[in-house]
Parts: C-alpha cells; structure tokens; sequence
DNA sequence: GTGGTCTAGACCACC
DNA sequence: GTGGTCTAGACCACA
C-alpha cells in the first residue's frame, strides 16, 4: 500500500479501515485482518498498524477478543457514518464552500466539475 | 487568534495572509502587520510569524524593505488566486466528491447544503 | 458468562471456582464442572479452562481423578480462605486506605457506604 | 522510580501524574515533566512516558502546547476527582465489601484495620 | 529545546 | 497463532 507523506500512516490505516466499513466489505462480527498479516501487507511496523487498531477500538468501532483478533463491533457501520457525515458537513462542506467565494465560484461551476468528476470515475464504478 | 491543533501554526498563519489578500483588504505594496506585532496580536512566538513570512517571502507573495517592514508583491493576489485554485480543483474538490460517494450524497443534496450555507452566510457579507 | 477484560480469563475462572469453594457450593470430594462443560458454559477455550484448573491443581485446591474429573481437595476452603484473607489484608485493605486518603474520604463515611450496601445487598442473601 | 510489575509501566505513569494532580503538586496551567526528562527520571523510555501523556491529553486531564511542552488541564483537579470518586465507589469498594462477606469479615474488623493503618500512616504525613 | 512518528526487534501473556 | 508492552534509536517538524 502506498500513503501519503502529508499525514501519520496510522491515520491512513484507520481511514483504511473505516472506509472499507462503510463499503460494506467488513460486516458486524467480521474478522480483520490480524496485525500482524496487516503489517506485512501495508509493508509497515506492526506497531503503526497496533496504534490504528487501538484508536478504533477506543471509539468503539473494533472490540478485541483476546488471543484471537479484532472484530467489526455491532453498531460500526452506523457509528462511522455518523461521524464521517458530522465532518463532512460541519468542517469539509463549509470549507469548501467558503473557498467558493474567496475564489468567486459560484454553484453553476462547481456542477461542471462535478459532472466532470461523475464521468471520470464511471469506469471504476462498473469494474467494482 | 485560536489556532487549531492538527496543523502547523505558521501554515495557518500563512492561510490567514493569504485570505486577507484575496479579500482585497491589502493591496499592492501595503505594508502587512510587523513581525511583532502580528506575534503579540496572535499570542505565538514571533519566530513562528517569521517563519510563515518567510515562506510568503520566498513565494513572491510580499516582500522586505530592510528595517521598515513587509509589503504585499504586486502580483501578489493574481499569484495567490491562482495557487488556491489550483489546490481547490486538483486537492479540495476531488476529495468531497470521493467522500459524498461513500456517504451516499448525491449532488442535489450538496445544492442544498450549498443554499443553506449561502442563506446563514449572508449577515457577514454585509457587515464586511 | 462475561469476562472483564483487564485481567486474564482464566484468572477471572479460578476466582469463580474459589468464590464457590467459599460459599460452600462445592464441599470437600464434591465434583466439579468438567473442562469441557464449563468451556461450553462460559464460551471460552477449554485450554483457558484447562489452564485455570492446573493452577487450582497445583495449589491442592483441586485434585484430579484421571478420566473421571475434577473434585475439591480436603481442606480446599480453609486454604482459600488463607489466601483470600491475606491478599486482602495486605494487597486490598491498603490499596483501599491509601484511595481514601487521596480523595478526603474518612472513616465514618465508609461507614455510610458500608451500610448503603448492607441494605441493598440483603434481597440477594435471602434468594441464594 | 521502582515499577511494580502487575501493570503496564505506561499506566503507572498515569497513576503518577493523577495522584500529583489530587494532592495539589500541580495546578491548572502548571506545566508538566517534558517527556524526555521524565523518562530520564523514571529510567524508561520516552515513548513508554509518551504513551501516557497521550492518554492523559486524551481524557482532557493535559493539554499539549506545540514545541513548548504539556499542561495541566483547567479543570483537571475535578475531573480526576470525579473518576477517582467515581471508581472508588463503583469498583473498589463493591469488591472490597463483597469479599468481607466471603471472609465473614464485619464492619467492627475493618474500622481495627483502619486504626490501625491511620497510626502506621502518620509518620509519613508529618514529614510531607 | 519541545513533541510526534516510525522502525526493528525483543519478550511476554494469552488462547 | 493472537495482541500488548517496552526499548533503543532514528528522523522530522515545530517554537
């Protein structure tokens, strides 16, 4: 897996997981992957996949069951909609939108690029 | 000034120039607050405006007169809107737009968080 | 049954079978669960079980007739009752005295608590 | 600074830092060990002491100010109180009154223990 | 000077 | 096999 040098990769490990969440891929109950098996997989220490692990279990989003793994907890999906949806709205959005008008794009603009973005991602889209 | 913890607070002192510049309230060769005064105002350690000014400095967004103070470049707003905008279609646009596919948020929902947001906003643009 | 999960099951296993030998649930020779049984019970590994009961072994709390099971050894409560009349003599007690100490807590409001869950705990005392 | 080994180094720190806080040691604003000089102080390693700062910084007990070191929260003397209190009345004493009961302990036996810890207590009050 | 992230690797407890 | 803790040490960003 390849991350980006602008945040900590624990962060992008736990934005992994979440994301794979809310795709669905990962069901109440489900197994993920052990740290280990992670680890070698993202080709990182297996401490930096520890501590995203230990943040999602913090917010409740994994639970532990000793000496077997980690699992999806019951209201993940639920809960990491809620908050993905909180920081969209209240922090990404209102950036964005304040941006608009610094820069004098008005809304007829910003769905050109939308659809422009909606066409682009279409093929991705299909092969899922 | 409350700077927020997740980012460097020269970069978003940086960010602050910046604004001020697009919003037209400095021009061409106005003078920027002092060093000084600026670090006082904001309650941060004058290196860390330095810091921020110097970044300005080398990007050609003000420049120095030698014991007198720092002055707003004469491309100045032509060079930042650009560098914004560039930032907001290739960095800020595409990551939303990822977003509201995970979050199921269609592009008419974001008009009316749009029109919302236009509607709230209101009250300060008069008052500016 | 449900486990804490800041101290090791099989631990938290053996202070059920020791609170039982206590309360004169099981009498010296009387059999215990099997292995098994309880793992299914409990819903634990029968190796966590497993390990639970060595140790009660190997303390003579316990004794094993090959095949057959588990029993209470012979003088089992009295030895329990020794080892769980030190730990809290010497571990509890002053853990708890120190605790008072640091949160201004003195002796006659111990008291208060001490009677507060006299009279709540008495419903149970009368259904066991 | 002698660990005892029944739990993580990290959360011993914690305890410290707590413990301080109660009796007044630091007060709101106060600044903190850095972690370095802690960890040199404590003979363990810096990332051991970072750990828990970070879950102090966590529960809101400190708070971190960039480049210049950690600080006791405001209201970090109430809120350690509160769950000290609260763990204290919740967990401690439950187990510690429930064990009397097994141990056909009463409530004249505890308060002789308490005398008697009171009187062995006193010479270190003095000298504090 | 401060904290923050990450690696490599060890050792342990638990299941 | 699993996770959890800890060390030693490096490197970086920040004030």
């Amino acid at each position: 897996m390849k991350f980006k040098n602008d945040r900590p990769i624990y962060i992008q490990i736990e934005k992994f997981i979440r994301e794979n969440i809310l795709k669905g891929k990962w069901g109440s109950d489900d197994r993920v992957p052990s740290i280990r098996e992670l680890a070698v997989d993202m080709e990182v220490n297996p401490n930096t996949v520890m501590r995203a692990y230990s943040e999602l279990q913090d917010q409740d989003i994994i639970y532990n069951k000793r000496g077997i793994g980690y699992f999806i907890n019951e209201n993940a999906r639920k809960k990491v909609m809620q908050q993905s949806k909180k920081n969209f709205l209240q922090k990404q959005l209102p950036q964005v939108f304040n941006q608009m008008e610094l820069l004098n794009i008005n809304f007829n603009e910003l769905e050109e690029y939308y659809r422009e973005y909606e066409t682009k991602g279409e093929d991705n889209e299909t092969i899922k």
